[in-house]
DNA sequence: CGGTAGTTTGAACTACGTCAAGGGTCGTGG
DNA sequence: CCACGACCCTTGACGTAGTTCAAACTACCG
């Protein structure tokens, strides 16, 4: 009696296509570490400056090299951070979600973003200048102290995705990939604990510096090996401990 | 009559055995960008914060799982910050000069260093206690947006060093990193652009995912070519532009 | 000038990339 | 509601870049 005909069971939640109301972008922005620390005025302030935007799905919100002046936080929907290579391939960088930034936090005029912003589903973000970011920045000096913590977890993060992808086998490079997406999009459902998001073997390969045949065959592997359960753009973990415990085989 | 027995061109600068005086304490602690906002005598006061450590080369500053309680600013020698991997081998993830930190802004108790600080060299460290570093921050709301924004950079590093992993050949990650340490540590000499750091082809491969073999193998094809120089612990760029190029190959 | 540690080179093996063809899933339009 | 077409996924066969193991070499330090 689960699902009938709809097989994915990738759902990501939406309500009104491209737009959020006033009432979410408080939640996010409360959500947001931020401005935890901020008062219900400050926050109201706070809220003055940003612009709400939506994108569709595939939708490019910013592109590597444009000018870089806008600071973005997502309300809703999620939002692939990528970097172009050679040969027209794409390394996914990170995969964030609502309440998670992105864009540019420096306000030299001149620069432009090293990387690319694409909406993976339909996307309501906040907008606001570096410029006006920066004011805040200056009137409230606690929301610096948090934005910096916040960005020393996301270097931390990146650190460790440098260490496995530094990994040799492509087996344990995707194994690790899969926890840290349950991790973060993880939602426990009949099928297992599913990964919130479409998710298509290139995702993966481009996550995980290899190629989506690859990632194909690994993937059908633990699918017989009954550790996950997929499908077309979705995946669920079935035995984590398993996933967990090839990382740490040391293969002699 | 360049060189007659020593053949190593690599020389790291060392005063006093790992200790630093105050004059090049004060000078380093305006070198840092964190700092540059301060007025002359604020940075007194924060001076009186730091203390001074010295640590001999192959030392560990500290290690992974270690207790994280303090900040460092390195005022003399080389650190590397690196991660272990399954089977022994490491993982490089930064190489640190002086004016760079590392170790733990943040003021929880019970975190954890996530990962280890080795002295490649001689070093002379000023290191500070997270809670006293917080208090600074809290105190001069300007340094908080300054490290906010040297982080930063070193996020869109790694974020640059993910993507040069993701790139397949050996050959070319080297080429890049060879490229990306010239940039910070080169110092034209005689032989050429040489990078100024005892870099063992161990540590080559260490950061850049492949093993001492083949990074020699590669090493050495590029001195045939002529594009470096090269020999025991030290490598010197002698056709920046070749190296450059076959970056921008599209090996198809 | 000898020893140690770093480096080079060789040869065998293999995981993974590449190219290519076939099969499944979904959503759009008739 | 069904059927077509697009897109995604799977699987196979093949070639090769890079790892691994092992042995010889050489730059450097004391």
């Amino acid at each position: 009696m689960e699902h009938k005909r709809r097989k994915t069971p990738i759902q990501v939640e939406r309500t009104e296509p491209h737009l959020c109301d006033l009432k979410l972008r408080f939640k996010i922005l409360r959500m947001t570490p931020f401005f935890s620390s901020l008062s219900e005025s400050d926050l109201v302030a706070v809220n003055q400056l940003f612009h709400e935007k939506g994108f569709e799905a595939g939708e490019y919100i910013y592109f590597l090299e444009d000018p870089a002046q806008h600071l973005f936080i997502i309300a809703e929907g999620r939002v692939k951070l990528l970097r172009h290579a050679v040969g027209g391939k794409d390394v996914l960088l990170e995969l964030l979600v609502p309440g998670e930034f992105f864009g540019s936090l420096s306000d030299q005029d001149n620069s432009i973003y090293p990387d690319t912003a694409q909406a993976q589903t339909a996307v309501c973000a906040l907008t606001i200048s570096t410029e006006d970011f920066r004011k805040i920045l200056k009137m409230y000096p606690s929301v610096a102290i948090t934005v910096m913590d916040a960005i020393s977890d996301r270097l931390q993060s990146a650190h460790e995705t440098i260490r496995q992808l530094s990994m040799q086998s492509a087996e344990k490079k995707i194994s690790y990939m899969l926890l840290k997406l349950a991790r973060k999009l993880g939602q426990p459902q009949s099928v297992g604990l599913l990964i919130q998001t479409p998710l298509a073997r290139d995702d993966l390969a481009e996550m995980t510096a290899t190629t989506p045949e690859t990632a194909s065959r690994i993937i059908s592997q633990f699918q017989k090996e009954g550790w996950i359960a997929t499908g077309r753009q979705w995946i669920a973990i079935q035995d984590e401990a398993a996933l967990r415990s090839l990382l740490e085989e040391d293969n002699l």
